[in-house]
DNA sequence: TTAAATTAAATTGCAAACAATTTAGTGAGT
DNA sequence: ACTCACTAAATTGTTTGCAATTTAATTTAA
């Protein structure tokens, strides 16, 4: 329960020990990522639903509220998927009439992604589904912050990292 | 970029401008999560490749090393996984040769999943992979202390939520 | 003892996501 | 002008995961 990452003391026990503890479930910093965000992630979908969105329908969604009029690629850096995840997507945003998809005449390699009025509509009605699910998570709002705090650094870290020390 | 889920201030700015930085992407928890979960489990893959694992394989095995003999269904409780994914999984696992599956005499509805040598071997070997990816991620180890109860608090909280907030 | 309800695992069908490749458009060097 | 390299998006194929259903075994109730 308590053993948690850091508890290593290499003073007393083996260091074999250490190791093992690693290996413990309850220590691995991953698998809570993975599990709290499909739990996350499965909430979503009964407030989502009735908009006819999944929750990767939704950041994307929440992306272009924060900024419009970006390409695919854009999209993709800012909501680390590929265009392989996004270009379905986005079609199927398209046909929702949620979104436009407009291919740059000066350089046609670049497909910008507009909000057409219904995603703009959206953004009010959207409002509702972060409270929702926050008042669910019923979150310390400070232990919330420096959670998030520490997620981003991760991120941005992980962002860095080209896996240098594996190969 | 400091604008942290609970800097509401409700006293100057008005009650909207709260709403809206609750819709603002770095803002959203589930979107930490999600990204770094993510990224971190593609990490493991290079790691995991060698053994024939994938990250789902691999939280398997964890369970096992921890308590093996266990049924499905414990399996699946203890990882979030439901037998949908954990059958073909566990499937995949037996033809691997490090798992057993057998049926139990008692109850024949139940099946119990037992680690087989290879897979007791892989224990051993699977020691530094927790190391690598720490080492890789470069976490402060107070920070990721902290970090991980966080989580945990958090998953277990999603764990008893009936979405009743909801419906 | 038979019928109904419950349970565990397996199955089916579908959505999401990545890796790897393909297609097409652009820019640079000769 | 023409090749070569590069880039963006789209496509293809595979894996993961969930929801919903099915199958088979067990338990409960009548």
């Amino acid at each position: 329960m308590d053993n948690s990452i850091q508890n290593k003391k290499p003073s007393e026990s083996d260091k074999d020990k250490a190791s093992y503890d690693l290996l413990m479930l309850d220590n691995q910093l991953c698998f809570s990522l993975y599990v709290c965000s499909k739990e996350i992630i499965k909430k979503y979908k009964n407030l989502l639903d009735p908009y006819s969105l999944t929750y990767t329908g939704y950041i994307i969604m929440m992306a272009l509220w924060e900024k419009d009029d970006v390409t695919v690629k854009d999209l993709g850096k800012r909501l680390y998927l590929d265009s392989g995840t996004l270009t379905p997507m986005l079609k199927k945003l398209e046909a929702l009439e949620y979104i436009k998809r407009i291919r740059s005449s000066s350089d046609e390699r670049n497909v910008y992604i507009q909000l057409a009025p219904k995603g703009i509509d959206l953004k009010q009605k959207a409002l509702c589904i972060p409270e929702s699910l926050i008042c669910n998570l019923d979150l310390d709002p400070k232990y919330a912050g420096g959670l998030l705090e520490a997620l981003h650094k991760m991120m941005h870290r992980l962002e860095e990292t080209t896996d240098s020390s594996i190969d």
